[in-house]
DNA sequence: CGTTATGTTCGATG
DNA sequence: GCATCGAACATAAC
């Protein structure tokens, strides 16, 4: 489930359920999902501390401990944070105990993800080359269309790389290209700067708009706009504003969509606008 | 049984 | 050497 909309809300069940509470004890489910510790060390590190900030990047998560470092989460292709007072939900990996409910639990179906111990959010994030975070106001329109680059890879394979900009996933790369009205093969070097102001603005208004709805989780689509192609993206969708069947594309294992009408290719259409 | 799923990494390829 | 592509990882549901 995991965009950067999602593990915004996952960042801010952690604000409201896990600050400032004494942990009671950590508990490991499946070692496999830790990253570079063991679970007796991430058990006895947390056990008595006490968390004070969750910060997200991307699509990571980092909670500040009070002993110093960080928690650190990434939740793969179906991780999720949430919280609970009698069960455990099912695939739970960590549970994060208290000592009083409601409790934490990292849940995650398929073990794609991580969770750890950092020192650092800075060092982590440059040693795994991961760029600015999407809604960072820092990020403006200029150093967004340098980042894209020049290169031959299709402007979707672009906003998908976390060195670019942290926090896109497949789903959310689909609704800028459509929001934008470009087709998702079209090479970054074909890109103007019209262009990749225009990509840029997308992507801070379909995300930031994700983020206020709440748009994740289980409601993850009905919460997003009327005329948002998430809405309806998937086997048989029709374009939400011309009403044209959904073009399907795989790239590298992925599925995506777009309207082949609605999106155009600047290199062959002269003009735009919709 | 084959296909598919909102991610990342690493080896192969051009 | 660099950019890009695709398989692999792991699990359940349709």
């Amino acid at each position: 489930m995991p965009e950067l909309p999602d593990v915004e809300l996952f960042r801010r069940i952690f604000e409201e359920h896990g600050l400032g509470r004494q942990v009671a004890t950590v508990e490991v489910l499946d070692p496999r999902i830790l990253e570079d510790i063991d679970a007796e060390a991430l058990s006895a590190a947390l056990a008595g501390d006490l968390f004070q900030a969750a910060h997200r990047h991307g699509k990571h998560l980092f909670v500040a401990r009070r002993r110093g470092g960080y928690l650190h989460m990434h939740f793969g292709l179906t991780g999720a944070l949430t919280w609970y007072e009698g069960e455990m939900p099912p695939w739970t990996r960590v549970a994060f105990g208290f000592c009083a409910p409601p409790h934490l639990a990292y849940v995650n179906l398929r073990l794609l993800g991580r969770v750890g111990l950092v020192e650092d959010m800075r060092t982590y994030l440059a040693a795994h080359d991961i760029g600015p975070d999407a809604l960072d106001p820092r990020l403006d329109e200029d150093s967004f269309a340098t980042a894209l680059g020049h290169g031959r890879r299709p402007i979707k394979a672009a906003l998908l790389d976390q060195s670019v900009v942290a926090g896109i996933g497949n789903v959310y790369a689909d609704e800028i290209l459509f929001q934008a009205g470009l087709r998702p093969d079209v090479p970054v070097s074909a890109l103007d700067r019209g262009w990749r102001r225009r990509l840029f603005r997308a992507m801070r208004t379909v995300l930031e708009t994700a983020v206020r709805r709440g748009a994740a989780s289980e409601h993850f689509t009905e919460r997003l706009p009327e005329g948002y192609l998430t809405r309806v993206r998937g086997g048989d969708g029709h374009c939400p504003r011309c009403g044209t069947p959904l073009a399907r594309f795989r790239t590298g294992g992925r599925t995506g969509y777009f309207c082949g009408r609605c999106q155009i290719d600047p290199r062959r259409a002269g003009r735009d606008d919709a």
